[in-house]
DNA sequence: AGCACGCCGACT
DNA sequence: GTCGGCGTGCTC
């Protein structure tokens, strides 16, 4: 017998399989799909089995040494996945298949995680049966407390007699036995299900009237709708038909508040993937799924190759953030994998949101999804009021450094008084972004990455939040010798330093990166903050999504030009976005909320939309810019990159791609070459080429031969990016 | 990815 | 004369 096998390396010119002959031993086990260990040149590589067969056309074979585990890792539905996006993504396909797998159970060199065992011991065979041994009273003891707990631990039993035990093992009359433990656990308790409104039910009943169906539903539902009901409901209903379901949520700041409540509703059969899972964790959740040992999964964006059978729906909460598209290679959109699982499975997709992504909705609109509104809140609230504050007339403000105007300040106050909770959004982290020159105008930037270097205030260090790179602030500027180096703009740590200071009975807390990054820290800020142990969270955009307190009464959103001014087509809709989710946390509860904007473009249509809560307004506003600049959805974009140590090289090879793809792309666009946003990053140039099409049968091709080409440069790297989401 | 092969410069 | 630089090519 003779293995096709795809070794784990990944360059380009051995992505293909290599045939290796299968010893007979292995005829029993081996299957496709499984990792096996293969000679490869004269080093050891992982691999997988990609198909078996009788002949090869090369004389000399080598063996496979050994089977990496039992199971098979990759099934028949996601081989042809890897396939798909691989095509469609132009990465290996080796790249494609190590990107659906946790990092446990990737082919690779090294495969140190274990499963985590525990040891117990059971009978050997019922008690009545052993007539001739002779028992000594000890031993007795053993096997009476044996027949009340079969699968005592070693601990147990050796506090009764170490050398009983031993005994006991040696005759044959108990034995040991290891049985696989999961890593990860969690305490909740069952709740009785909440009756659904009626609103709720019809949505339920029209997905499932398509429960057969690869159809997408575009389910759009402003903050409190009561969307996480839909999904349980639909869940619980393929859980009856015998079918499991994929639920994708946007980050780790929001899986846990999901979990929990996916939990009390459906306990143990739960798998959960995020990146916050140590390996092992990971490790043991994903065996669980393809065991088929749980029917749901909760996860972030890899959690969309989550290797269950029979899928009867895919859910992508929030479906318009951009996390669920991939940033490496492969540049793989959990949607369109959504989309592809849900014609294998012949399942329904629900993508939920109280802001859809341009594309979704005017797919929605044109009928390739099928629209579905849930305009009212659950608890028949109207959305929060929500007032704008011109900084530009905003004068008197408190004092005279300030990040709040008298008015939002005010209404803060109020709420300390009554002891209701806040929310304050900086769309920022760090002490301030830029530290520059009041003289000069000069500004530290990174020498590695050409990005202003970031003022963190607790380690008085100057940070490059691309690369890492870090140096000490200095008062004295470097260009102009004058001592004026200042930081402009507001971060996190400053606006808690004021509101310390200023409000010192308020009780503050604070979550963005920094406070966030070690394991569980997250869910600490949050449950503490629902526990009323805090009176404002103060914190990035991560706390604008899902989150459910229903003691916030007041949302102020302290700068919201920031995320207006970033470079990127898609600003206005990010804006747009996330002032709707940061208002839809206020006023979740009894008692009405508000929300107070502060900016200096009140006019900008993103922001007034998103104060009327009117989503539509802004679609039609946002697609006729759209339509006007020739921007998706109107047009595909592809973003191909070059980049290399070498400056001139960058550059003269930036101008050949140029020139190629324009002679072989009639009906493409070709913007560029041009320097890319953060042009030097890593020591490497990088040059960016745009291109914009509606339609074209060549891109593939076209852009195919082109990595091709560039395969064995060493000293250049063509990467590509079909729908990129970030520029 | 590794690693050998191979063809050119500067050293004991 | 040899050691070693890294360009090129191969791995079933």
């Amino acid at each position: 017998m003779i293995a096709e096998v795809l070794v784990e390396l990944g360059a380009r010119n051995i992505d293909r399989t290599f045939d290796y002959l299968v010893p007979s031993n292995l005829y029993e086990d081996i299957k496709i799909g499984i990792r096996v260990l293969v000679p490869f040149g004269r080093q050891e590589v992982e691999g997988f089995v990609l198909a078996l067969k009788n002949e090869t056309l090369h004389d000399e074979l080598k063996t496979i040494i050994r089977l990496v585990d039992q199971e098979v890792i990759l099934n028949e539905e996601l081989r042809q996945l890897g396939k798909y996006i691989s095509d469609t993504t132009l990465s290996t396909l080796i790249a494609s298949y190590q990107v659906m797998l946790p990092k446990a159970v990737k082919a690779s060199k090294k495969t140190t995680i274990n499963k985590k065992e525990t040891t117990y011991f059971s009978l050997a065979k019922p008690l009545e049966l052993i007539t001739e041994e002779t028992i000594t009273p000890s031993q007795e003891a053993i096997l009476e407390y044996l027949k009340t707990h079969p699968k005592a631990e070693k601990k147990e039993l050796v506090s009764i007699s170490t050398s009983s035990v031993k005994t006991l093992l040696k005759k044959g009359i108990i034995v040991e036995n290891k049985e696989e433990k999961y890593r990860l656990t969690s305490t909740y308790s069952i709740e009785e299900k909440k009756p659904l409104t009626k609103r709720q039910q019809e949505v339920v009943n029209e997905i499932m009237s398509f429960q057969n169906d690869n159809k997408v539903f575009l389910l759009h539902g402003v903050t409190g709708s009561g969307k996480t009901e839909v999904y349980m409901e639909l869940i619980e209903k393929m859980k009856e038909e015998g079918k499991s379901s994929i639920v994708l949520v946007p980050e780790i700041s929001l899986t846990e508040q999901i979990v929990s409540r996916f939990r009390s509703r459906f306990g143990e059969d739960i798998a959960i993937l995020h990146s916050r899972l140590s390996d092992g964790e990971k490790y043991d959740e994903w065996r669980k799924i393809n065991r088929q040992e749980v029917s749901i999964v909760i996860g972030a964006r890899s959690a969309i190759f989550a290797p269950l059978k029979n899928i009867g729906i895919i859910i992508i909460d929030e479906e318009h953030t951009t996390t669920y598209k991939q940033e490496n290679t492969p540049k793989y959109h959990a949607l369109d994998i959504a989309k592809w699982r849900s014609t294998y499975h012949k399942c329904p997709v629900v993508l939920g949101s109280a802001t859809p992504s341009l594309e979704s909705y005017a797919r929605a609109l044109k009928g390739v999804y099928h629209l579905i509104e849930m305009k009212e809140r659950v608890n028949q609230k109207p959305l929060p009021e929500v007032k704008i504050i011109d900084l530009n007339t905003e004068k008197k403000k408190k004092t005279e450094n300030s990040y709040f105007s008298n008015e939002l300040w005010e209404e803060i106050t109020k709420r300390i008084e009554s002891n209701e909770q806040i929310m304050l959004l900086l769309n920022r982290r760090g002490y301030s972004s830029i530290v520059s020159c009041q003289n000069c105008g000069y500004v530290e930037k990174c020498p590695h990455c050409d990005i202003s270097l970031t003022y963190h205030k607790t380690s008085g260090m100057l940070r490059c939040h691309y690369c890492g790179y870090a140096k000490r602030l200095e008062v004295i500027c470097p260009e102009c010798r004058e001592e004026a180096m200042k930081n402009l703009g507001v971060g996190t740590e400053r606006i808690e330093e004021e509101l310390k200071k200023y409000l010192p009975t308020a009780r503050v807390v604070r979550m963005d990166m920094d406070t966030t990054s070690r394991k569980g820290a997250h869910e600490k800020i949050i449950t503490a903050f629902q526990n009323h142990e805090y009176d404002i969270l103060l914190g990035t955009q991560m706390i604008a999504k899902g989150l459910d307190f229903k003691d916030v009464t007041l949302v102020g959103i302290i700068n919201a030009d920031t995320s207006l001014n970033i470079p990127d087509f898609r600003s206005s809709e990010y804006t747009f976005q996330l002032l709707s989710q940061t208002s839809g946390r206020s006023g979740r509860g009894d008692k009405e909320g508000k929300v107070y904007i502060q900016t200096f473009n009140p006019d900008h249509y993103a922001i007034y939309c998103a104060k009327n809560h009117d989503y539509v307004s802004f679609y039609k506003k946002e697609m006729e810019i759209r339509h006007t600049l020739g921007y998706p959805p109107y047009y595909y974009l592809v973003l191909v990159k070059i980049i290399s140590k070498d400056y001139s090289k960058a550059q003269k090879e930036s101008t050949k791609i140029g020139d190629y793809l324009k002679r072989n792309l009639s009906e493409v666009s070709i913007l560029g070459p041009s320097m890319a946003n953060v042009f030097k990053m890593n020591n490497q140039y990088r040059f960016q080429i745009v291109l914009k099409y509606k339609r074209c049968e060549k891109l593939y091709p076209v852009l195919k031969e082109l990595i091709n080409h560039y395969q064995s440069d060493r000293l250049l790297t063509v990467d590509i990016d079909f729908n990129p989401v970030h520029f």
